[in-house]
RNA sequence: CGGGGCAUAGCGCAGCUUGGUAGCGCGCUUGGUUCGGGACCAAGAGGCCGCAGGUUCAAAUCCUGUUGCCCCGACCA
């Protein structure tokens, strides 16, 4: 390819609308083009990286025994609502008529599809257990998108399925997989990618992980542990509490006018946080009961905790109407239980002496001890860590970090088998729901994380694996018959092996260096007249660690052995 | 869904307060001089000033509405 004749214009300036260095690398290098929110095309630069990374992760499936396949973009309504999804995920689902009116739907995973498939296609436990995947347009309709190709509406994504005869099965396979994944970071050029244990949503299930590329670009919070490894998305996370020790001592009222939140009341009565206790209260969904959720002062409600400890859908309560409750002033002490549920948060376990709200207009209560008082019939883990909690393994101090969510991998149980009712026949004659695992990455992420982790203030820095060309000819002085020539000749020669782009516009040296700095191209030749007349290449890494003149018929011998190291 | 911001040439921006011929830099075209980190000179092309109403002799500018985009939060395989 020539640069001359290249798509896709490289901009000096920053974009306006990018933040984020992937984002901002990927409009300045002219590697896509918005077209709405969360709605990309991609030009050449891109669609070759995308290639690259697509035949890694095939690779690494086919490696793990999967068997590739595609499901159509469009699926029908009864598909979705046999499995009961075409409502519980509405909200992020598009759906439409065909020119019949018949509910149609554009696919944003394909479990439905995948079970479609298979249990038409495999009846017996002899052909079990098989995997299919596909890599393939999905589209969510997300509400909102953010940082170019890091959480866009429409992408690709690869998303595999296995099938299993039993739960040991799968999780034999899921250990294949987990490994298949670590694998594809190390091979497009981020090894630093690490696993963590995260919440199951939508999907339901069980066990299951994802894996996050660090960064301050990420939209999840992961809570890790230096000392043992602990690794968790915040979702899940769980801290060991520090408790306070105290006295018991009498309950006593005390007179708080417009004193409502935390730290005025905790100013009030000169206490720390944690000697307070608060009240958060939601909305649950399908259900006309609000949830007051006692914990302590100096913690946050963890929705997504929260949601799996009720097993329903939470919301920060936003109609106060007909709700039997003294805002600014709940407490779990003579707090009237009728019409409202009650969660106790594990932070409050054996605390004495603390302070909370009266249920009184202007008043609270200090002296409440939780076991003479309160005495809760159980309670549930709800609160947040925060940064320095105490890891719940070792007793290290846990840290915060954000991350990118590039792939996930799920153990599903027989939600879909059994909901769709596809079964087998196993050894002993009998018919059996399989269990299922399920396994996706986003490639356009992923293409999006490697920048992330891989870019200098000049433009992403591509690993040989996905760079979208192994080789950047910068051919200077083309105006020179004689270096035109070397060019050329160079550009045809080394393109019988490798994947060579070759800057041949007459414009000045920085402009094409520049330039050659957004592709990113790992290993870049310079053919000047300054060098020409010793007879001689420059020879450049794009990370800049090497940078050597080579003798012109040395440069193969040369490019073989630095490719053999990259 | 809540909060904030922005829409003027391909990109980055000014002009709007106080209405009066639509501007600058980069990029693009042509010619010339240059030629190892985004060079210089000259001449050009390129605009429904997001869209729709309104006020006015006159609207990029004032008013109303609307749409789109970005950021933060909520939500999220």
């Amino acid at each position: 390819m020539l640069v001359s004749k290249l798509l896709g214009e490289r901009y000096k300036e920053k974009p306006g609308e990018a933040i984020t260095p992937s984002h901002i690398y990927l409009l300045r290098g002219g590697y896509i083009r918005q077209m709405s929110n969360g709605i990309y095309s991609m030009l050449l630069p891109a669609k070759k990286v995308t290639r690259k990374i697509e035949q890694i992760i095939r690779e690494e499936m086919d490696a793990i025994d999967g068997q590739e396949v595609l499901f159509p973009v469009v699926l029908p309504a009864e598909l979705w609502q046999e499995s009961g999804r075409w409502d519980s995920v509405a909200n992020r689902l598009i759906r439409f008529k065909d020119r019949i009116g018949h509910d149609m739907l554009l696919g944003m995973t394909h479990e439905e599809a995948a079970v479609h498939l298979a249990r038409s296609e495999v009846k017996s436990y002899s052909k079990y257990p098989f995997m299919i995947y596909q890599i393939q347009t999905k589209f969510r309709d997300e509400s909102r998108s953010r940082g170019g190709l890091i959480r866009v509406r429409e992408f690709t994504m690869k998303d595999a399925y296995s099938f299993h005869t039993s739960q040991e099965d799968l999780e034999q396979y899921y250990e294949r997989a987990f490994q298949a994944y670590h694998r594809i970071f190390r091979r497009v050029g981020i090894p630093e990618v690490v696993s963590v244990a995260s919440d199951n949503g939508m999907m339901g299930g069980k066990v299951s992980h994802e894996y996050m590329l660090l960064t301050d670009s990420g939209e999840d919070t992961i809570v890790l542990c230096k000392d043992c490894g602990y690794k968790s998305n915040m979702e899940v996370a769980v801290s060991k509490i520090a408790h306070n020790i105290c006295e018991e001592q009498a309950i006593e009222e005390v007179y708080t006018p417009d004193i409502k939140d935390i730290d005025s009341l905790a100013n009030f009565f000169k206490v720390s946080p944690s000697r307070l206790m608060k009240a958060a209260v939601f909305a649950v969904e399908n259900s006309k009961r609000p949830l007051v959720v006692f914990l302590r002062g100096d913690l946050q409600v963890n929705e997504a905790k929260l949601r799996n400890a009720v097993r329903a859908n939470v919301f920060p309560l936003t109609d106060y109407e007909n709700v039997n409750l003294c805002f600014g002033f709940i407490g779990a002490y003579g707090l009237d239980a009728e019409g409202v549920d009650i969660v106790y948060d594990i932070s409050l376990q054996g605390e004495k002496n603390l302070i909370g709200g009266a249920n009184k207009l202007g008043y609270h209560l200090e002296g409440i001890s939780i076991d003479r008082d309160i005495k809760p019939d159980n309670y549930a883990d709800v609160a947040k860590v925060n940064e320095e909690d105490t890891c719940t393994k070792c007793g290290g101090k846990l840290t915060l970090s954000r991350g990118i969510e590039v792939g996930n991998i799920f153990q599903l149980d027989t939600k879909y088998t059994a909901g769709m009712n596809m079964t087998f026949t196993d050894i002993d004659g009998k018919q059996k729901h399989p269990v299922m695992g399920c396994y996706g990455i986003g490639v356009g992420r992923l293409l999006a994380s490697i920048i992330e982790a891989r870019h200098d203030e000049y433009g992403p820095i591509w690993p040989m694996s996905v760079a979208p060309w192994q080789i950047h000819i910068c051919l200077l002085n083309s105006e020179n018959e004689y270096n035109r020539q070397v060019g050329f000749n160079l550009y045809e020669k080394l393109g019988k092996t490798y994947d060579v782009l070759m800057d041949d516009r007459n414009v000045a040296a920085g402009t094409q260096f520049a330039d050659a700095d957004l592709l990113g191209i790992p290993l870049r030749i310079v053919v000047s007249k300054r060098n020409l007349e010793k007879g001689e290449l420059e020879l450049v890494t794009r990370d800049r660690k090497i940078k050597k003149n080579v003798k012109l018929e040395d440069i193969e011998k040369e490019l073989r052995e630095m490719m053999n190291e990259m």
